[in-house]
RNA sequence: GGCGACGUACCCAAGUGGCUAAGGGGACGCUCUGCAAAAGCGUUAUGCAUCGGUUCGAAUCCGAUCGUCGCCUCCA
């Protein structure tokens, strides 16, 4: 059974089959860095890197390449705003989205090419657009020339026409069509600047993806996504720009995420439901929200919320203190096959990640487990080692929803040691009945932050800190 | 106006033609326990916006209606 993908070009379940066997490109639409990123950037950040740790997982080798736009129009009038150069606005805000992908969870791209390195690229590519007759000049302006790529509006369905209509205009544009876009843009005054063949300025919004993506990908990739609003026109004006020239398919298959609400309304500045990923990870911890993305699927809206946050969490504790159990659970008898398991998770998954499937199987399993390894019969430890395994590849591999806590090995530390010491001596407080020392024991590990569980097969400790 | 998505229990959310409609949160009951915590078990949708249609059979396909939302303009 072979991964299944929604492919926004063709509206369909396409079969994943990669250009180079075993091997997997993949280019997602970084940020512009303007600004702290937002909860709804987050989660395609975080969509993205699901996507290429289940790739890992399924086995292909992934080259995940994330742009960072680090110049634009909203760069400039943020650096008006703040009253500092725009270039410190791009270093300040590319610091910071490392900074917080890095706490997302977010594993390192295999590259994070910015614009502004590739400027002499970008001028090339646009110099062969108007050799090739796609693109023409105005006034230090250049502009693609939709209506010499025929094919424009495959991928967003809409149709040259119907944007005429629809579009509000400039009525004195000097475009030669409304819906040809800008490549590059002449310098103001005071504006970030390189020379060109058609004097100082700066690339057009959309010209940047097709460069870099071509410069590290190659002509034709795998896999392109980003933002549902990116489908148009960001993503139709990428095609028109590389295929104008290549004559080969940008990407296979376009991923396209669905929206993050806020009650049930888009999250904008205005409205004043605005929330950065670095506000929200100051409450929650990057796996709770990673699990309430992962609750839904990527292409559906998921509106945001603090009580969904706070069930997350929750939920959340069940699949983590199985994990940290596994480590401190006593060996037992039972038998415990996690294979059927992780089909079940790769067959869920497989369909176009089905992350919401996926952490049912994860769920059910771990119901399956706990009932067991709290029975009288327990598990065996080559059983406890292959569950814990599996969750470590899934759970924690792909979603990215668990962390190693703290939890000392049992068998291998000091703290573990003490730990069988202190449970020893409370076991036998217990055995005589001296209930004050007992819970003296273990409130007073409590306030330390090391929760102790009594249970048929004997008591197990656990950090209670993890959330 | 053009294009598109969605409406499943108290909340969130899978399921897209055929076993008892996953899973998480919440609530209630129970088991275990010295108490607790954790965990497990049971109950919480004869029904999947509404009305028709196709079919041996539909939450799943088709049509209509109502409702919500997105893109067409910077936007993940």
């Amino acid at each position: 059974m072979p991964l299944v993908l929604y492919n926004t070009l063709t509206r369909k379940l396409e079969e994943f089959t990669p250009l180079v066997e075993g091997a997997a490109s993949m280019y997602t639409c970084g940020p512009t860095v303007y600004n702290f990123f937002h909860i709804g950037n987050a989660r395609s950040f975080v969509m993205s890197d699901v996507i290429r740790r289940y790739l890992e997982y399924r086995g292909y080798d992934v080259n995940f390449v994330m742009n960072i736009t680090d110049v634009d129009d909203r760069i400039i009038k943020q650096a008006i705003d703040e009253g500092i150069d725009a270039s410190a606005v791009a270093g300040k805000y590319t610091d910071a989205f490392l900074e917080d992908i890095a706490r997302l969870g977010i594993r390192p791209a295999t590259a994070n090419p910015r614009a502004t390195d590739n400027i002499e690229g970008i001028v090339s590519h646009i110099e062969r657009l108007i050799a090739a007759g796609a693109a023409y000049t105005v006034e230090g302006d250049v502009y693609f020339r939709v209506s010499a790529f025929p094919a424009y509006g495959k991928l967003s369905g809409k149709r040259l026409e119907d944007l005429q209509a629809g579009a509000r205009v400039d009525a004195d544009s000097r475009k030669e069509q409304p819906g040809d876009f800008a490549l590059w843009k002449t310098a103001k005054p005071g504006e970030p600047s390189w020379p060109s063949p058609w004097g100082a300025g700066r690339p057009g919004w959309h010209i940047e993806c097709s460069v870099m993506s071509q410069k590290y990908l190659g002509d034709s990739f795998d896999i392109h996504a980003g933002g549902n609003d990116l489908i148009f026109p960001h993503h139709e004006n990428e095609i028109a720009q590389s295929e104008a020239l290549t004559h080969t398919p940008l990407a296979r298959t376009w991923l396209h995420f669905g929206f993050l609400n806020i009650d049930n309304e888009k999250m904008s500045k205005s409205l004043g439901n605005f929330f950065t990923a670095r506000d929200i990870l100051s409450m929650y911890s990057a796996e709770t929200l990673r699990f309430f993305y992962l609750q839904t699927h990527y292409r559906s809206p998921l509106n945001f919320s603090d009580d969904g946050l706070d069930a997350a969490a929750k939920g959340l504790q069940k699949l983590q203190g199985l994990y940290d159990q596994l480590l401190t659970a006593p060996d037992g008898e039972g038998i415990f096959d996690v294979g059927p398991w992780e089909q079940r998770f790769i067959a869920a998954v497989d369909q176009d990640m089905n992350t919401p499937a996926g952490f049912g199987v994860l769920f059910e399993c771990a119901r399956d487990a706990n009932g067991l390894l709290r029975s009288d019969v327990g598990m065996t430890a080559n059983a406890k080692a292959a569950l814990r395994d599996f969750l470590r590849r899934s759970a924690l591999g792909v979603f990215g929803v668990l962390h190693e806590t703290e939890t000392a090995r049992a068998d291998s530390s000091q703290i573990g040691a003490l730990m069988d010491l202190l449970i020893a001596v409370r076991a036998k407080a217990r055995a005589d009945k001296q209930w004050g020392l007992s819970d003296f024991i273990r409130d007073g590990l409590k306030d330390i932050g090391l929760a102790l569980e009594d249970g048929k097969a004997g008591t197990t400790w656990k950090r209670a800190d993890n959330a």
